[in-house]
DNA sequence: GTCTATATTCAGATAGAC
DNA sequence: GTCTATCTGAATATAGAC
């Protein structure tokens, strides 16, 4: 693998794992297994380094975004969004968890967060009508956006705050659990157990992975 | 006021404007009026300081744990929790923002805030549970707890996604009527009155300190 | 492309006079 | 209690040889 690439990819995962701010050039280099002077010759800065994360960031996120909820089985559509939405979270962690902080260095990610976000709600009021449509949820119409809404901040802060509460082993599997008690009530047994099924691949995908 | 009293406070407003991370020491010092060599006068590290605003805050919280629902009015008394949780959150928002980079540095709070988090959700739940004993409240017993971790989850993370949504103003206002509309088609007509005009009551003096 | 050595900057912290 | 002057250390970044 290129050099530039592993230095991306090691960026990534040490910003992850301990934060943008308190991962130090020279640690960065040392886990990349060059030396500093190299890592400057493929990044001026180290600004430039988070950007360049970021537009890949950027690039999976557009690809969740162009995959529109199939009318024909909503419930295993929704399933395979929140899986993508969950490997993206996990992928780029570091810029869901310490947003606030890098946003004005990044000036690309903070003109977009906003647009996501809204994209990101408007997407899961679609899947969510789609249910609807189909007769697999029972709600009505004029709440769906509030659904939708609420579904959004649970599936974008859960893993921060079962994290806070000090119970990070399982904190994927209990956020979407936790989002699904918004509406499995009302949710017909079939979908449920499909959207279930999902959740629980997608929590053997994160284990796998750890 | 004391000099200490005064750096406190400025630090508060600064931490809670800018992060904590973002503040030197100089730019602290000279917001108090004071020389940076004061400054190490009164707080040895920089982290000491931190520890103190993190006592002050303790002591809130536990004032606001300490009131327990009143049972013969529990939409009002709901109302009034609130109220002093949107007041400390807006007091200590630095905290809420930022907690994950300041955790190791302060272990009181490291230790602290599952433990809050747990004490909030279970008073949500207790407020929302009175509210059903009164009959004010249509839900299920065995589903009031997943109702009280949605609420939490929304009230605590709410603030933040509609600062990152790009629509600070009213956040706090959006964030109250949002965790409402989870239990809200389920309410008593006057409970819902009495929630709603608390929350006006609590964006007036949102919208005064502003 | 990669290295070593060096420069720059600045936040956090100390010493000692008043 | 407050000030001025100074130090230290760490993190980002540059220069130039190989």
């Amino acid at each position: 693998m290129k050099t530039r690439d592993r230095i991306v990819l090691t960026a990534r995962a040490l910003f992850n794992r301990e934060g943008y701010g308190a991962v130090t050039t020279a640690a960065l280099a040392e886990a990349c297994g060059i030396s500093e002077g190299n890592l400057w010759y493929h990044f001026k800065t180290k600004r430039e380094l988070l950007a360049a994360i970021a537009d890949e960031f950027s690039a999976e996120i557009e690809e969740r975004m162009a995959v529109p909820p199939d009318p024909s089985d909503p419930a295993a559509s929704y399933a395979r969004w929140l899986e993508a939405l969950v490997r993206e979270q996990r992928r780029y962690r570091f810029l869901y968890r310490d947003s606030p902080h890098h946003h004005e260095p990044v000036p690309v990610l903070a003109m977009k967060i906003p647009e996501w976000l809204r994209r990101s709600e408007a997407q899961i009021a679609q899947h969510l009508a789609a249910m609807v449509e189909r007769g697999l949820l029972d709600w009505p119409i004029d709440r769906l956006s509030e659904l939708a809404a609420n579904a959004t901040i649970i599936l974008r802060y859960g893993l921060e705050y079962f994290t806070e509460l000090a119970e990070p082993d399982g904190a994927v599997r209990r956020t979407l659990l936790q989002h699904l008690t918004l509406f499995e009530h009302r949710l017909d047994a079939d979908a449920t157990r499909t959207i279930r099924d999902g959740i629980e691949r997608i929590d053997e995908e994160v284990k796998a992975a750890a």
